[in-house]
DNA sequence: CCATGTGAATACTTTCACAGCC
DNA sequence: GGCTGTGAAAGTATTCACATGG
């Protein structure tokens, strides 16, 4: 989750050195923008995209300041010309492939989930090591077998790949998939994965922002209702 | 995400004020004392834990002493004790019946998942608005009208809900749903959805967790693969 | 001696408030 | 006049390093 950067700001002309928690905004504001640009609008102001992304428009200035000046003073900014260098920014002028391994009930899902694919994100194949299910079709793609792994990152040049199978087994198919040359993993399994350094690994664990969420429930109950608010989700 | 704490140490006997950052890791923590516990470790060291759970020792002491003191000095934790004071600390000492709304591919996949039950979580309910969905059984359980919602929510008790619907719908859940009384939302949808004071909402995005990865992958291929490495997932 | 628990130091993030430009 | 872009201030989080107690 904390990357490290060797270079925040290096010598030489702007380095680019935006941090963590803003690189984690620009999807939002990225789906927020077209947001916007559905709904026929063309500039916006901060307070605007602030309000369509759920973040205070103080955060959203100084996120995109790290990006560069891509704003009009007096004016705000151009829906179309702002989504275009978030994109940039992120990387979207490339497609990447995917890899999912593990094509259970929640493979399945991620396979089938069509935000994917507006996001320079395309799921070109799907792994798992259940002889059941190899050869089966999920979303218009043919499960294939582990060990075809290395064949299909070599061939679609797959950098990113996704883990969706039991705790057990996640850390084995890390070994495999860093093996194969993928540098960025994100695991779905609810197990902590060991990888060597310049692998980049996220996890999203769904039963711990439920836990999260009673634990919070539990505080409310515990003390007055009164003493706890929200700050954030609440458009001004 | 970032909830507003009226008393981070208020008068009177050592209030808790747990900061956001630990209670986030604490689940973790939960998962890693089972998965020691299951290897017949019952007393372990902070580095022990910490390694465990993929964080580094001090950060780990340092959240558990928000907690208290559970541990011996010169020794280590009592798996087992520590284990249940952080769950006691979580709100798991009782069940947490939750309803699922939208029982697309991902609800499905979320309410057949079995990471959810040992962690004082139950699905109790499964809400949609299809008429083709309605009255159909997924993991047992069978799939109620939108309309049933208040009835179930009074029913079960209901604190916590989970939306897992398309972004269109989900304002539209998120109103329904606080209308009959839940205060916890885990929105799936990729969608903002604004609520009252006094409601939580944490958001999960699928496609933004990809897109973080590719960001970084550009950055790497950008850059020599030399300037970038992590700090994360690397058991010392 | 050992490993915890914790003040103090550092690093990062958010928010404020206003200078700068349209 | 209005809104962006940004230093400086405030608030959180992480890490260090050592006093403390078994």
């Amino acid at each position: 989750m904390t990357l490290l950067r060797s270079d925040r700001l290096t010598a030489g002309a702007a380095e680019r050195g935006i941090p963590d928690a803003t690189v984690a905004r620009l999807p939002i504001y990225l789906r927020a923008l077209t947001t916007l640009a559905d709904q026929g609008i063309d500039v916006c102001s901060s307070h605007q995209l602030a309000s369509a992304a759920g973040v205070n428009p103080a955060k959203l200035r100084k996120d995109l300041s790290y990006l560069g000046s891509y704003g009009t003073r007096g004016v705000g900014y151009d829906v179309e010309y702002l989504r275009y260098q978030i994109a940039r920014e992120l990387g979207q002028t490339q497609d990447w492939d995917v890899v999912i391994v593990g094509v259970g009930h929640l493979g399945s899902a991620l396979s089938t989930y069509d935000g994917f694919s507006t996001r320079g994100i395309r799921i070109a194949a799907l792994v798992d090591t259940a002889p059941a299910r190899i050869g089966k079709k999920v979303g218009g793609i043919t499960v294939a077998p582990l060990t075809d792994l290395t064949k299909i990152v070599r061939k679609h040049d797959i950098a990113i790949a996704v883990i969706a199978t039991p705790a057990e087994a996640a850390q084995d198919v890390a070994d495999a998939l860093v093996a194969a040359g993928v540098t960025s993993i994100l695991n779905f399994a609810p197990a902590i994965v060991t990888v060597p350094e310049g692998v980049d690994v996220r996890k999203v664990d769904l039963s711990i922002e439920l836990q999260i969420l009673a634990y919070h429930e539990q505080r409310k109950a515990a003390n007055g209702p009164e003493s706890i608010g929200t700050a954030d989700e609440v458009t001004a």
